[in-house]
DNA sequence: AGTAGTTTGGTACTTTAGTATGAGTACGCT
DNA sequence: AGCGTACTCATACTAAAGTACCAAACTACT
């Protein structure tokens, strides 16, 4: 919301001072106030655009990236058995998961196995289905 | 594109009236200009709003339920290997698809192993990756 | 009718995944 | 100091996945 606000107080700025240019151009004189408005007109056009441009980065990032931490702790998943299971989804056998954090194969074995039994999953692409219906893996 | 040309064209419509509307209220006399570039910085403010958020709302459907039919004929995947690749990422077995389709575990097999070579994946969970990564499987 | 691709299925084999069990280390909590 | 939990790793095993090769039947195309 501090945004919203920020954005407001631009806005109004943007409006005295423009006020203040109509004016200027009024005491010397003429018909330039076309150039005014079309001035105002295009600025307020872009601000507009603008606004709507950061309301919708902020909708489409929550939807998205949105993980349910409150759902892993639910589970029981501890932050290695995490790791784990988004290396699964990724795609990686054991064998490379283990190279990648350092451990044996055996270790990813026994975090797997847990895994799958945390997530009553049978296999680990049945892992992946469940793990994003419960939003705790990124589509 | 349409859009884009009917938009640009109310857009001249709607300074064109306003400059009217000021030469009409120059003439008339006084300081009520602030009234007009007031409103006219809404009429703009609100224009900008409403074109993004048309934008907007075209780009979010086909981001979501689009699949490319393209890239699977372009793969090369037959209609078979598709529907396997479609109950691999639903997490199921071999065995279990081979009951779901009516075919023996064998037939399956083939599939996948021909489905892997297609989508150039070493696993069945890298090709769910890959497959999404392809836009042709949902998310 | 012949050619090409799809679907089906088999055998035999290797590799990877997953289970069961036990056990040592480390860290924080009371 | 003792307790629980997480992390690590090993062995031994079973189950599933994946490879290689072959082959029959069934489209569909021209």
């Amino acid at each position: 919301m501090k945004r919203t606000v920020l954005i407001f107080a631009a806005l109004i700025a943007a409006l005295l001072s423009l006020f203040q240019l109509s004016k200027y151009s009024y005491i010397s004189g003429d018909s330039s106030i076309e150039m005014i408005i079309a001035v105002i007109a295009v600025v307020f056009l872009l601000i507009g655009l603008y606004i709507n441009k950061r309301r919708n980065q902020g909708k489409k990032d929550p939807e998205s990236l949105g993980i349910d931490h409150e759902k892993i702790k639910q589970l029981g998943l501890s932050s290695r058995e995490y790791e784990v299971l988004q290396e699964i989804s990724n795609g990686l056998s054991n064998r490379e998961i283990a190279s990648k954090l350092f451990v044996s194969e055996s270790t990813i074995k026994t975090h797997v196995s847990n895994l799958l039994i945390k997530l009553d999953a049978k296999r680990r692409t049945q892992a992946i289905q469940i793990a994003k219906k419960y939003r705790i893996l990124p589509e």
